[in-house]
DNA sequence: TATGAATGAGCATTCATTCAT
DNA sequence: GATGAATGAATGCTCATTCAT
């Protein structure tokens, strides 16, 4: 019994990894039968363990969300603010780009995301920016939905097939130094 | 003979607004069938059209491209290299956030560009870089591609159903503030 | 367009009967593709005509009810009310025996039955009743609910495949006589 | 080891009732799990007892022919040989009124009745027929398959939804009002 | 022996595409 | 030319059955 719990345990890692993979591979559009054959297994395990595809992308998108909490909340640790809110935007930036599928989930469908993970984010993610803002470090107009777009846009620059894997890196390198309360300034939004 | 040509093109026409809604309201799986019915004709008009559905949706991401070329080009004309630069990128903006189905295709599919289109469009923005890199306003780091990445960005930032339809702006604003020369300082990429 | 459409009306009633052939032969369970195959077209066809298997269900079932309906109706142009009465009855049991697929249907899914359609049967069918009562051909205690009844045993009757194809005709006979206002005698109901 | 035998046997009581059950509540196609579930074991234990979902809905119409057979046996006790053949009916009645399960079976599964178990029904039922028949009580064109039939028409009965869990004893009491010698007289086969 | 995880054939349904009219 | 009926491959999902533990 114990023995089959690892087992199940393995598999529903190795149905995660494999959806991961087809889902980068060829979209969220992938078969439910290429993610059962990625993982060695038949579609019907891929049922047992998820009631449905829309669960198996959910659960998908939930752990890059608890990854990119628990790499804010690292950042929280950080003293100086500005090198906190940076930390937590490189960290989140690592995790989106080593995950295309999560890229792919997003553009694709509604996010799953629970009130509760929302704002669990939003707690963690607006105490980062209110700290490097009354530091004066961060340009005071930024909201907690830009970063949203932000790593959008990592998600973005990862998912084209053509470009580096690395370009993501200049995005966001650029981003946060337009970040930065001394670059504010009226641009000209037409 | 030449009204049929006015007719077919008013139809084809009508049949990319018919497909650019489609994808907006149902993303790029939008069935034909409902293009065809937005546009108010037969499945089989669609085809003799477009031999494909693909070459539809191809259809509608050239058009895009050409807007793009053509804002680039009308910058090119505008004396001070900063401001011509940033005129593009923001017309660019515009369109693509007047256009979420650009942002589904771009998302969804390979980029149809052809080499031809691909080289007028890296013609033209490379002249923009260029010259506000020597006219020291812009950071000298940045490459072409990075135009791309932030276009996508934009995409993003548009496709998100819950954000402002004007979120974009402020992506692009820091964006910009991002890649003014003076900004240019290492950040920490991990 | 015309003739699209024989040509499509012709396929609508070929699914009915083909519907009618595999439910016969295999129950309600019969598969879509069987359909389709017995009636000689693909299975996209079967969903161009019916939403939904159950759509086609229902439709089979429509039609008995209709015919049962149009039976009770001619019946009531007869003169004498118990003659009347039982050749409605006779000739719903006609029309349950020569369609099994009805039997089928009526007892492996909900009647599909619309209120207007019920109201029509009862409407009918209570008339025939009430005259045979009111004639005193009829035993008083009978509701218009026994009929249905008496149709479903029918269509057991008939559905039983080592029985004789005529066995339900013996069987309403039964009935019928048990139907006599002379018959009537307390039984004894346990 | 025999209370081996014993718990054995529980189980497979157990697992009978909740076929019936399920079978009541969802159809024959209730799953097999659910059955399992009903009787608080795993699936793998249906299958230690049964062979096969068919040989589970089996065993559980052979247990209802065994309690006609027993009925009719018992009925045989009777003296007065009409009363004796509707005793046997309305017990017949009670039995498959209260066992939904059974003919949800009958009217979905050729039943597997074994022909030693037909030659036994057949026997008892051959005797209550010509006892009565003989007695000249029971009209003399009634056969042994005609009990079948009716037997289906109080499934039907009590199979349909709506209708109260009573009405099959009308059914029953109109059909014996028609089984009586004196009832007997040429209706109208069209 | 009992369990329940795994299997995969099978089903309803959708949709790009073709073609007779 | 335009139409829309027909096609059938492909997809998500269920469920009887097997078998390792």
């Amino acid at each position: 019994m114990a023995t089959r719990r690892v087992d199940a345990r393995r598999n529903e890692q190795a149905l995660l990894d494999a959806a991961a993979a087809a889902f980068v591979a060829a979209g969220v559009e992938a078969p439910v039968r290429d993610i059962a054959a990625r993982a060695g297994v038949g579609v019907g395990t891929v049922y047992r363990h998820f009631p449905t595809k829309e669960a198996l992308v959910n659960a998908l998108a939930l752990d890059l969300f608890h990854g990119l909490i628990k790499a804010a909340r690292d950042a929280l640790e950080i003293e100086d603010p500005w090198a906190a809110f940076t930390h937590a935007l490189w960290e989140g930036g690592h995790l989106l780009a080593s995950d295309r599928a999560f890229t792919e989930i997003a553009s694709q469908t509604e996010m799953p995301i629970t009130p509760e993970l929302a704002a669990e984010l939003n707690h963690v993610f607006g105490r980062l920016i209110a700290r490097a803002q009354e530091a004066g470090a961060l340009r005071s107009d930024l909201v907690l939905d830009d970063i949203a777009m932000f790593m959008c846009g990592i998600g973005a620059a990862t998912a084209k097939p053509h470009c580096c894997p690395e370009a993501w890196k200049r995005h966001l390198e650029i981003v946060i130094d337009g970040l930065r309360a001394t670059s504010a300034s009226g641009s000209l939004p037409t």
